[in-house]
DNA sequence: GAAAATTGTAAAAACGTTTGCATTTATGAT
DNA sequence: ATCATAAATGCAAACGTTTTTACAATTTTC
């Protein structure tokens, strides 16, 4: 029944002064004198007054608000991204108006759109590899955008991410060196940049360097998740490979039960390196070595850049590569 | 530089007619002719209106917003009730303002201020017992609320959860007649009532009914992650229980890898039984027995009840309790 | 001690919608 | 045709802030 809410001019009025100082009290504007500054803050105090942050929004054109577009927030990977996201947006005082947007399912736009609607102040995209339709739509809204784990091959967005190229390679040079002459692929899809090119790349260039002939028939393309990797262990067994690099831990995570619940030996008889390091890696038996990606600080670099993206400060540089590492565990000899 | 928003006056005026009349057509309010409706929606076409969800919100006192505290974003049981809540509100054109609020760390409060301010339509609690702070500013504010996988034990918020005594007593009973007299309960904080009164109550219930004396040393308050799992599996070996009933899975499989590396046998030598039948359970060997909670439809369902609430429908019962389950798995006999 | 610069405050105009009320137009029964 | 009624539209006032402008009061400068 009764509203009771308390406005900006009821605290102007209680306090006799106009609505425009109880307004730069609020904001720590520095002109305005200290005995009436806190005259004012002792009515607010009063009248318990809380600003309206629709109102402000509207008045100012800037929400303190950032969309966060994630693909699956079960996925551990991402979840690890948006804690670092999460953290660093507290920090600078922004909430998050997050949305699972399944790029498989074509959500994006249209989720896209109803984020957008509600003016926020900038964008992370996680995960799904941007359209044509999405850039456009990204493009007109004119708002900051910056991905996180998610490269730009246009590079006109920011994006934070480690080098894919070399963290394959690497990981492959090193199943080469133990002796293994057919070393498998198992990624997400390929129509991502991201394993399409980039990781594809680099496991190739491993390859290469070893001379040993790249074989399409050890690529495996499936999706992130456990029972994907369940699933694809027979298949990737059957191919005649004794090792592979796989690119998520959910999916490395069912292929490793898939081998042992076949009774295949990790790692003596099939060696397997995964690829983002989360607490899954840790938590089966045998723990898997991984390339080790600073997941929390991607979040948080990408938060970081958008704050000053959104603040227009100058940016150094808006694609940028964290460094990564192998963690050797048991799943390598 | 030029700002170029197109605002419903624009499309007013191009489609002569007043502002009024193109808020009823985007709002899809029946009164209004086909043919005036037709010309309207061309005009937005043409000019690629799209409405300003801020200034809507202030007019309407609606943002279609609704805020969601988590615990802990990477504990998939908390994401995977936050799944549920995304996929309904999605469903009802809410978008979601997630807050992590860790209750330890006192930012509840902070957190729910900040979100209050968005003038959301509604609010989610997950995980955090609400202090007497909290409780008031909800009150104040007359936000709906509803706890999704936690409980309210003055039974005044909504609250979606399953029966929490019975399916630890269940659980319990199970350890029992198998023959172990000495049942651990591990569990997270005490003070948190779902642990501190209901899981504990179950837990007494069974020991009473197979008059078993009820041993306070075998109950472990930890906290709910995979470290505090290995970390506590000593001191509840040596407490001389030969099974336990542990209350999260992280925690849980925490516990088992503690146990494994031990050189205890699961099940032979000790069985667990865990509490949340995550993903977790089955990709640990053993996999966990474990109480079977609906999480996706803890989460969808406490958001349901929120979009009436929001829409102040009528509500038949504000407090639901879901169905659980025991599955069985490899950690009991 | 007057002119110039600075500071503090108020008044009012945005911001882009929704909505209650008044008015016009269409519909149908007589 | 006529009138009563219903349906469609327009007008203008909210909504609760920020921000711009203007001016008065104070302080500085020489």
């Amino acid at each position: 029944m009764e509203k009771q809410t308390i406005t900006i001019y009821d605290v102007a009025r209680e306090a006799s002064v106009s609505m425009a100082t109880v307004s730069r009290v609020v904001n720590g504007n520095p002109n305005v004198r200290p005995d009436t500054r806190e005259k004012v803050l002792k009515v607010i105090e009063k009248l318990d007054y809380r600003p309206n942050a629709v109102a402000r929004g509207l008045a100012s054109h800037r929400t303190t608000t950032v969309g966060v577009l994630i693909p699956d927030l079960t996925n551990i990977f991402y979840a690890s991204l948006a804690r670092g996201i999460d953290d660093v947006a507290t920090m600078y005082k922004y909430n998050i108006i997050l949305a699972s947007a399944d790029a498989a399912k074509n959500k994006v736009d249209s989720v896209l759109e109803s984020i957008l609607a509600k003016q926020v102040d900038g964008l992370i995209f996680m995960g799904t590899h941007l359209s044509d339709s999405t850039r456009k739509e990204l493009e007109r809204s004119k708002t900051p955008v910056v991905l996180a784990g998610t490269v730009d091959p246009l590079d006109k967005l920011g994006s934070v991410n480690i080098d894919y190229v070399a963290a394959v390679k690497e990981a492959t040079q090193r199943l080469l060196s133990t002796g293994n002459e057919h070393v498998a692929f198992v990624t997400g899809a390929l129509s991502d940049p991201i394993n399409g090119q980039y990781r594809l790349k680099g496991y190739q260039a491993a390859l290469s360097e070893a001379k040993v002939a790249y074989d399409e028939s050890l690529v495996f393309e499936t999706e992130y998740s456990y029972r994907a990797g369940e699933a694809i262990w027979d298949a990737v067994k059957r191919s005649g490979a004794t090792a592979a690099v796989i690119t998520d831990d959910e999916l490395a995570v069912g292929f490793l039960n898939g081998a042992n619940d076949g009774h295949t030996n990790i790692p003596e008889d099939f060696e397997i390196i995964t690829s983002n390091n989360t607490m899954l890696t840790e938590i089966v038996r045998p723990k898997l070595t991984s390339i080790a990606q600073p997941l929390y600080d991607i979040g948080a670099v990408a938060m970081r850049l958008l704050t000053k993206m959104m603040n227009k400060e100058e940016i150094e540089q808006k694609t940028v590569l964290l460094p990564h590492s192998i963690i050797t565990r048991n799943s390598t000899k």
